[in-house]
DNA sequence: CGATGAATTGACCGATGTCAAGTGGCGTGG
DNA sequence: CCACGCCACTTGACATCGGTCAATTCATCG
C-alpha cells in the first residue's frame, strides 16, 4: 500500500499553466475550432473573454441560465450532473481544448450540468449570441459543432450500453482507460492520470460506489496493473486493463 | 389475467396506413423538416424514395454501411443495438414522422443500430449526399438536424442517469410513460400502446429482464394501473405511473 | 503532532438476475 | 373444426453481485 517508489512519490506533479500565445494552438487543435485559418482563429479568440478559476470552483452551475460556451485553456474540469434525488453522476472530464456548454449556450436555456475546476484553471468563454454569429460567419464552426454533438451522442450511447451489460469491474476498467487516454501523462513507470481523482470520483464516473472502486483498485494493485495513492492512479499496463474491460467472462 | 373485457379484447387494432397525399403533412410535422414551406417540402419529398417493409423486417442493419437517412411514414419501428456480448439494448421506438440514421448517413460510416419494422411500414429514405445537398440548400434542415441531435443527447443522458440511480420499477414506469406519450392511442379505457410490445421488449427498453417486467406488470395490473395482454399494454392511469416513476422512495 | 478527510476492510443484506417448471392463448395444419 | 404445438407469459426457488454501514487505518497538511 506504500505509495513511495524509488526516489519519488507519485503525488504533486505541477500542473503548469501555459501562457497566452499558445492559445491559438489550443483552439486550432480543438474539435470545435479545428480547420479554421490563423486569421479566423484570431477573430474567434478576440470574441471571447478569458476567465480564471481556482481549484474546486464551479465554472458553470447546473440549472443556471446558460449564457456562455466554454473552452478550457489550462487546468482540468469535471462535468457533473446531480439527479433530483441527490446522486452525482460524472459525465466526463475535460482538459485544455475540450469544451462544454455548446448545446446550452445555443439553446439559451439552462446548463444541464455543473463544471467544476479540478486544478486552478482558465477558460475562454463565448456568449451564446456571439457564438451563433461566429457560426454564421464561419460555417466550419457549425459543422464542427454538429460533429462534436454526434460524437457525444455516440459516447453516451456506448456508456449506456456498458452500464446495462457489463459488471462493475469492467466499467471501472473502461473509465480508467478513458481517463488515461484523455488525461494521461506518460512516465517511466506507466501512465499517470494527472489530476486529483478520488475513489469516489471514479465511482461516479463508472456508475458504482467508492467501496467497490477501492476493492477493485486494491486487487489490480496486487496484480501490478495499477499503482494508487491518495487521489492518484497510475496505470502500469493499459493492456491488462483492456483485457479486463473487454473480457467476455 | 383475462384479457377480454366488456365486448372487445385489447388485441388487433388495425394499424391502417394513410395514403400518399398526407406525406407532406408528416414531413411538415417532423422535427427534421419542420418550418419548411410547402414548396420546399415538395422538393425535399421528391429527393427521397419510398420503401416498404413487412413486419419484422430490418430497415437498416447495425454495422452495414450507412447509406441513407430514413423517415417513417407509416407503421412503427424499434431501434435496437446489440452489444459485443450479444445483449440487446432497445434505444427507442419510432412512429410516423420520426427518423433515424441522420448521423450515420451524414458521416457515411456504418449504422450504429438496427431498425426493425414492427408493423408493415413505409419509410422515405434520402441518400447521404442528397441529404447533405438539401441541408446546404435549406439551412433550416441543418439547423433542425442539430436540434434533433442535441435532443437525443439530452434524452440519452437522462436515461443514463435513470439507469444509474433508479430502481427497476421506476425505470419500467418511465419506459411505459414514454411509450404511451409516443405511441399511445386514446381509448375509453385508457391509453393503449398501439404496437406489439412483449415483456422482453419492455425489459430491453428499461434495462432489466423480462421476468422482472412480468412481475411488475402483474402487480400494477392488480392495482388497476394497467391492463395487459399478449404483447399488449394498456395504461389506465398515467398519473399513477408518474407517481411510481418519480417516487423518492 | 494532531486534525481532517481519503481510503480500506469486514459483515451484512437486499434488490434483481438466473433458472426451471408450468400455464394459457393463438395460429396452423391435418 | 379440432387438436396440437408454439411462444409469450407467469411464478417460485435460488443465487449473487454489489450496495450499505460501521469501524479502522492512513496520509497529508496545518
Amino acid at each position: 500500500m506504500m505509495v513511495i517508489v524509488h526516489e519519488e512519490t507519485i503525488y504533486r506533479r505541477a500542473t503548469s499553466c501555459v501562457m497566452i500565445d499558445p492559445i491559438l494552438h489550443i483552439l486550432a487543435d480543438s474539435s470545435v475550432f479545428q480547420g479554421l485559418s490563423e486569421r479566423e482563429l484570431q477573430d474567434v479568440r478576440e470574441a471571447a473573454t478569458m476567465r480564471r478559476y481556482v481549484a474546486g470552483e464551479l465554472m458553470v452551475r447546473q440549472g443556471d441560465p446558460a449564457l456562455a460556451f466554454h473552452m478550457l485553456i489550462c487546468g482540468h474540469a469535471k462535468l457533473v450532473q446531480v439527479t433530483p434525488d441527490g446522486h452525482q453522476v460524472l459525465i466526463r472530464y475535460a482538459r485544455p481544448g475540450h469544451s462544454f456548454g455548446l448545446r446550452s449556450a445555443l439553446s439559451g436555456f439552462e446548463y444541464s450540468l455543473s463544471a467544476e475546476a479540478i486544478d486552478d484553471s482558465r477558460a475562454l468563454v463565448w456568449y451564446g449570441e456571439v457564438l451563433a454569429q461566429l457560426m454564421e460567419r464561419y460555417s466550419r464552426i457549425a459543422f464542427n459543432g454538429m460533429r462534436v454533438m454526434t460524437l457525444r451522442n455516440v459516447e453516451m450511447q456506448l456508456r449506456y450500453q456498458e452500464l446495462l451489460t457489463e459488471p462493475v469491474e469492467q466499467r471501472v476498467a473502461q473509465a480508467l482507460l478513458r481517463l488515461s487516454n484523455d488525461m494521461g501523462q506518460k512516465t517511466k513507470e506507466g501512465i499517470l492520470i494527472d489530476v486529483p481523482l478520488s475513489r469516489e470520483d471514479l465511482a461516479e464516473y463508472s456508475g458504482t460506489t467508492l467501496y467497490s472502486v477501492s476493492r477493485i483498485l486494491r486487487q489490480w494493485e496486487n496484480a501490478g496493473v495499477v499503482r494508487t495513492g491518495r487521489e492518484r492512479v497510475l496505470v502500469r499496463s493499459q493492456d491488462s486493463l483492456l483485457d479486463i474491460a473487454t473480457a467476455t467472462i
